[in-house]
Order: structure tokens, then C-alpha cells, then sequence
DNA sequence: CATAAATAGATCGTACACAAATTAATCGTA
DNA sequence: TACGATTAATTTGTGTACGATCTATTTATG
């Protein structure tokens, strides 16, 4: 007498064989790393992102910053507002075009770069893939959210 | 004259061009994509997983569960309760062992699989890349989140 | 067998993340 | 130029996520 029927009609495949989740497992554990390293700097991941992104170039409006981190505003908007609070970054109006915040990082703000840049080189120590490798992997993964946002749009 | 002095003392890779970023965008494809598919089971994507989980066996504790997903169960407990509400799971404590929580699908979460399978195909024809092309890029990432675990735990 | 240590869940506080609704400013067009 | 449509940001409500703490139960050790 077998313990159970092995599996009712329709096969849905094992969790850990699902590419949907091997990239939610992944992020979880680049999360959880980054974690204790940017506790030093008093930063979430997400707000380390947008550091990262206005240490590129300052002055964005927080629609493009969206636009480049695929984040709506608002999440943004409070997350903007923890940062403006810690002192990293001011939120001003454009008086070009009064819906627009202009988004600046204070003098702090540029300050933190120098620590995150050993982040970097943490994270990187961490994967232990040499760049060429990194290279080929990312291009992969953003082939398939290129893929699947171009669905999401259809 | 270039029109700004190209970058501060550390120089931070654009956030394009990290793996992290990628894995973080590439998840939020996949929360998107999934959304109105599972709008119709009345779904969220995290409850999704949990379910194709106890699609695969029943009568999990959380703490398996939280091991597979790689949650914790201050995560889970809140989840399974509105799982609960909804009527496709139980929860019951272990007989056996009154510290455990045994998840048992109920005739309605056993019902729901078959719309899932349908929701499986979708995401795939989405990523449009073929099974052998998928399972390469799920092992790189596999091995990368292992990788980032094992520095997480050292 | 008594009590300390370990374990499993649950609770609380903080911070994303997003849909839907709201407010304010700008643009388009008659 | 008036005014409806559009746009940018904010607010609100729901649902993850997780660290820290707490409770209840079981296990280990004297």
C-alpha cells in the first residue's frame, strides 16, 4: 500500500526547480549579506540602491530615480524621506516645474561614499566569481526581466 | 571640456551594472508577472510559493517550510494565518510535539493546484527561453546564492 | 525529577513594495 | 485664455520581510 497517491492531476514542478525562485531565494541571501555591512552605514538595501544610484549623478526627480530602480514613488517617497531625515540627501521642488523633487545629496550624503565602495569589494570577495563570469550571469538575468517586463507591457 | 570630473575619490560601479541589482530587478519582473496571474486565485506571490510547496507534501511544520523558502517564521506565521482565513490551509499543532505547527491543505488549496499549472505555463512562455537554457542560467544563480549563504554563516 | 538549555512559534516594531485614491501643477486644445 | 487631460508626488491600506523579544514545550544534565 503506497503512503499517498504521488501527486494529484495537474505536475506543478518542485519550488526549489523554479527559476522564479531561484531568483527570490538569491535576492534573499544578497539581502541578508548586505545586511550587517550597511548596518554600519545606518542604510536598508533598498536605500543603499538609491545612494548608489544618486552617487552616479545627483539631482534626479524621484520619477526617474524610479525609473532606473523599477520602484513606483511610493515606496520612494518614504524611503526618500528616511534618508532626507538621516541627513543624506535634500528633497527640494523644481522651480521649473513645481511637481518635480529635485533629489541632492548633502555633504554626508557624498561622505558615505568611501565606505560603500568596501562594500563593493565585500559583496564581490562573497560571489568569488571572477568579473568575466559575473559579466555573463548579470547579462542573463536581465535578459529575463527584460523578457518578462516586455510581457508585463503587452 | 568634459561636463563634470568624472567621479569622486571611490569609484562605485553604476547601478545597472551590478549582479545585485540585477537579481533585485529581475525578482520584481517576476513579483509583476505573477500579480494579476494570481489575482485570480486570490494569490500574493509569497503565498504562492508556500503553496506550491505544500502542493509538493503536506503536513510540513513551519520550521520546514521556513527552511525550504528560506523564511523565518515571524514571516510565515502572519502568512499561513490569512492562508488560513482563506480556507486552503490548516494549522494544527503536532500531537506529538505541541512545539510544532502542522500545515495541512484543505480540499479547497488542494483544488487551486490545477489553476497553478496554468499560471506555470504562463510564466514560462514569458521567460520564452527553452528548459535547458533555463535549468543553465537556474544553476548559476543556485550557486551564487549558495555561495553568498555560506559567507552569510561563516 | 528538577531545573537549565534548546527549540518552535508567535508578537512587536520598522521598513519596503505596490495598488488605488488624492492633491497640486502643467499641458493641450479649442 | 479657459478648462479638461495629463503628470509628479503624496497618502492610505494591505502584505511581505526581518530582528528582537516572548511564551510554551521539549530535551538535557545534574
Amino acid at each position: 500500500m503506497t503512503p499517498a497517491p504521488a501527486s494529484q492531476p495537474p505536475s506543478i514542478p518542485d519550488v526549489s526547480e523554479m527559476l522564479c525562485f531561484s531568483v527570490y531565494s538569491a535576492e534573499h541571501a544578497f539581502t541578508q549579506l548586505y545586511r550587517p555591512l550597511l548596518d554600519k552605514l545606518k542604510l536598508t538595501y533598498p536605500q543603499y540602491l538609491v545612494m548608489v544610484t544618486l552617487w552616479g549623478r545627483d539631482g534626479r526627480t524621484v520619477k526617474e530615480l524610479g525609473g532606473i530602480l523599477f520602484l513606483d514613488s511610493s515606496t520612494l517617497t518614504p524611503l526618500l524621506k528616511r534618508l532626507e531625515a538621516a541627513g543624506l540627501v535634500t528633497r527640494t521642488r523644481n522651480p521649473k516645474d513645481e511637481r518635480e523633487v529635485l533629489l541632492h545629496l548633502t555633504k554626508e550624503g557624498h561622505a558615505l561614499r568611501g565606505h560603500a565602495a568596501e562594500i563593493a569589494r565585500c559583496i564581490q570577495d562573497a560571489v568569488g566569481l571572477d568579473g568575466e563570469t559575473i559579466n555573463a550571469i548579470r547579462a542573463s538575468i536581465d535578459d529575463i526581466r527584460d523578457r518578462l517586463q516586455s510581457v508585463e507591457r503587452s
